[in-house]
DNA sequence: ACGGACCTGTGAAACATTTCACAAGGGCGA
DNA sequence: TCGCCCTTGTGAAATGTTTCACAGGTCCGT
């Protein structure tokens, strides 16, 4: 991937393009300031599991995800590892250390086979300080993270294992919806183990409970949430109400 | 404290901005932006328990503590809550909701009595809007924020009881530090428990364990840590490593 | 078309944490 | 200064979750 990568930029421009101004946070940018970040962008393809950045890097680029999916992890000496998150295609990542120049705070890999745009720090950083709106922009993304992480705290803390997991499926769910438009979400019973912090074990007989009365459907590398209803109940009802 | 808003803010200015001028994230900013953003503060006075604002209020102003601490909580509908930050002298808090105009996702209580600046989103959100520099000012913000948020996940995913209690001594000494210069932390065993979303009784019986090898100090509604080193040893070594 | 890696499924025993039910002490306001 | 409320302290039983040790399925790359 190192040749040509203006011109693979351009000439895919139109198609690839489309996927970021649907769905990501720049989607309202004025058209040029748009075109013009744009034009700062490098194409690249990535095989699952190849990994993006960890942490403790310095920061180089910001990233955009156009297909697959991206993942957001820690892991902790003893192997235990924790997803923070997972990015899909329209989405950016890499967006925190990049704006405040520290280094890496989590390892990114490619959970899926990845197309990803990417712009180098040395250009992006001046054109945010020249475009307010960007600035503004970038303010209203960071606010969005941070309502989703404080989110995902209160969960932890609060919710025993069917809450926690009720709600990672409803939030995956409702991403998931907006840029696919179905419930089918590709993930594994291990990933979301590893995003709500309790052993596949425990999800996979809790989802298996769920299955039983028909609320989730099970299949290959896929959970399908058939009744999103009394799953949110469930959340809403705090530990322990009828699992 | 409806009467004389002004007069306060500007008869207190020199003493009272000084606590923001050293802490604060707007430290730096130059000396007329800083000047300008204060003379729209108005000055309060609040007594302990004193509700600021509630998880759903429309976000009607932006906050910076003088004195006292500010308690960022939200509680489940089971009466269990958690304690996502305690806002202390120079910080600010409030800023998200300020920021993106969306409601308040948590609930802000004055934990002691306190003395803040509170200012209007009338006048702050223009403001932002017309100063590049205040608007990097708050990326930075918000970038810190979320970095210590994902930190919480992270530590509330991976580690056990001891090694999240450790994570929030720690990081409550080292905040308190940078203020106030001591180690010993006014903060009851309640509260560190809502903090790391374990009960108070076990909360106890692991800092009294603490205690007894001489690692922290336990006083009335306040604790010491002794020797920071082997707790944040225990932290890196991941779930039971010798308690 | 095959092999191996990854994913699902499951039960019993081990473990960490919560729950409950107390007792006693300190501090603050009336 | 008296009370009362909040805070600390503690033990045993109950509970939720993990750990461990498997077996079978399915998918992917060669």
């Amino acid at each position: 991937m190192p040749q040509d990568n203006n011109r693979e930029a351009r000439g895919f421009s139109s198609s690839k393009l489309s996927v970021l101004r649907k769905h990501s946070y720049f989607a309202d940018l004025e058209s040029d300031a748009f075109e013009q970040l744009c034009r700062y962008a490098k194409h690249s393809t990535l095989k699952r599991g190849t990994p993006i950045f960890a942490k403790g890097d310095p920061p180089t680029s910001l990233f955009a995800v156009i297909t697959g999916t991206v993942k957001i992890s820690i892991s902790s000496p003893d192997g235990r590892n924790a997803i923070l998150n997972l990015i899909g295609p329209g989405e950016i990542f890499g967006e925190i250390a990049l704006l405040d120049g520290q280094e890496r705070s989590a390892d990114a890999t490619a959970n899926t086979n990845c197309e990803l745009f990417t712009i180098d720090r040395r250009e992006f950083v001046p054109f945010v300080r020249s475009q307010p709106t960007l600035a503004m922009k970038f303010i209203e993304l960071l606010c969005t993270r941070l309502r989703q992480t404080s989110d995902q705290v209160e969960q932890v803390i609060l919710q025993d294992l069917p809450g926690r997991l009720a709600s990672a499926l409803l939030r995956l769910t409702e991403r998931h919806k907006r840029t696919e438009g179905e419930r089918r979400l590709a993930i594994t019973q291990q990933e979301i183990s590893e995003m709500v912090g309790m052993t596949r074990e425990s999800i996979n007989k809790q989802l298996r409970a769920w299955a039983s009365r028909g609320l989730v459907r099970l299949e290959h590398g896929a959970i399908v949430v058939l009744k999103p209803e009394p799953l949110q109940a469930l959340i809403e009802a705090g530990p322990d109400d009828g699992v």
